[in-house]
DNA sequence: CTACTCCGTTACAATCGGTTACAATTTTTT
DNA sequence: AAAAAATTGTAACCGATTGTAACGGAGTAG
């Protein structure tokens, strides 16, 4: 009843064909306190998401017309919107794993609404309401506010207590680094994940961003501990993550 | 510091001229997270909503001096101000409902506060068409009072407590702003969406509103929490905005 | 009229991030 | 091993973009 006042838990659209799927996800999402609206197939999303603001959106792989990969991948190109993949069991699941569509999860239909539901709070924590700490191993512990939802913060604290303001860009960078943490990254795949470009020859743009960025946050600079250069190779984060849960596989 | 954080703010006055029931009230709205002030008599009412931002009003059926249903009669010829109004129980009460005085809603003396709350929630949800709350986020600057209702309202309610007035187009500003949330939005959008113009080269208009506008809602304008700069791109709003009416499924 | 408030314009400072140049370092070649 | 080539770090510079102080005109209230 007065349940829907408040939303305290968030506001969900899921999107599925399926018109049963539909209706129990509704109820029982409902049930436990989010906001749902649903739509049977993509071409309403982007309506949807222009119109309300939603927390997290719950997106079948399978929809007639556009692939359900094909929208998250979109989706993901240009928002941070967390999104929770329903795939088919089986081995489907792998190779859509491997394929790194980008989404925050991926449940196996059929699922344990139980199941989905822990899966949508670890994603909703993990993305929007608990900070990210990174620890940068020396003792201080870089804070991000939601740094998924990169609109929020563009500020870390580090453990004493100091504030240190990113630029954008910068921001960006770190953010693409923390989310592949102890993951080699070429020049260009930094290019392609802090703004979509791809590669130019001798593009130093990445390298003074990196050095800037270590100015930033390491302790020193001239031997850094968190942004490590791999000769031939690019640059990795070593710094550790921490994360809630990791989707079980 | 109140538990608050979740609850429809709203700004409640309570006209009665039993003091006990003023100071109770008083007492037990805040605690569910109103704002409330009082008043003992209708003299001071027309002073208080001029000056206020006034979301509800209680109204007592017995005022000494003016007569609670007058008063309703007049609010409600010039305003859409919701009202709930207080009156003594017994048959009384059927003849107030029969003679339709205009108030949104009656609740009879002695009353369960809880029921009260839970018709001046109903009351709010009913009238309250599409405002809400807009929540900063780190739990501060909440807002409005029906700014969709009510245009001329343009004070903004932080949590605090502290009341912020804005000009015409700030509020326009804001509102648009309000209304897509989470989308970055160009200088040209914005220009066209407050106030119809199209763009003019190199006009640092928006930016100044901006500016003057975090000045006012920002808790600390050099870090915008709320209003967000996408170099190169234009604006974000990014607190959450909450929506009552849900798009068909 | 005077006093305000609102808001557009201008000007200037600050910031951002790309480019270039060059030094330092490492790898490869001779 | 020495020289050359490749790779990386970063200072320095610059154009573009943004923030905002300051000024002033228009509108309003008293």
């Amino acid at each position: 009843m007065e349940a829907s006042a408040n939303s305290p838990t968030g506001h969900l659209l899921v999107v599925d064909d399926d018109r049963e799927i539909r209706a129990l996800l509704k109820r029982f999402l409902t049930r436990q306190g989010f906001r749902v609206t649903t739509a049977a197939d993509g071409t309403e999303i982007e309506q949807i998401l222009a119109n309300w603001s939603i927390d997290l959106l719950i997106l079948d792989l399978m929809l007639p017309g556009k692939d359900g990969m094909a929208i998250c991948r979109e989706l993901r190109a240009k928002s941070t919107l967390p999104i929770v993949m329903l795939t088919v069991m089986g081995e489907e699941t792998d190779r859509i794993k491997g394929f790194e569509g980008g989404a925050d999860d991926y449940v196996a239909k059929p699922f344990n609404p139980h199941e989905l539901l822990a899966r949508i709070r670890a994603v909703l924590r993990r993305t929007q309401l608990s900070p990210q700490p990174v620890s940068a191993g020396d003792g201080r512990v870089l804070i991000f506010g939601n740094w998924r939802l990169n609109l929020s913060l563009r500020r870390l604290q580090s453990k004493n207590g100091t504030l240190v303001d990113l630029s954008t860009s910068e921001f960006d960078l770190l953010a693409a680094f923390a989310e592949r943490s102890q993951q080699v990254l070429s020049r260009d795949q930094l290019l392609d994940l802090t703004r979509g470009q791809v590669e130019m020859p001798f593009d130093r743009k990445i390298d003074m961003q990196v050095s800037r960025l270590r100015h930033k946050i390491e302790e020193d600079p001239k031997h850094p501990h968190l942004i490590k250069t791999v000769r031939g190779g690019g640059y990795v984060f070593t710094a550790k993550v921490e994360r809630d849960e990791k989707p079980a596989a």
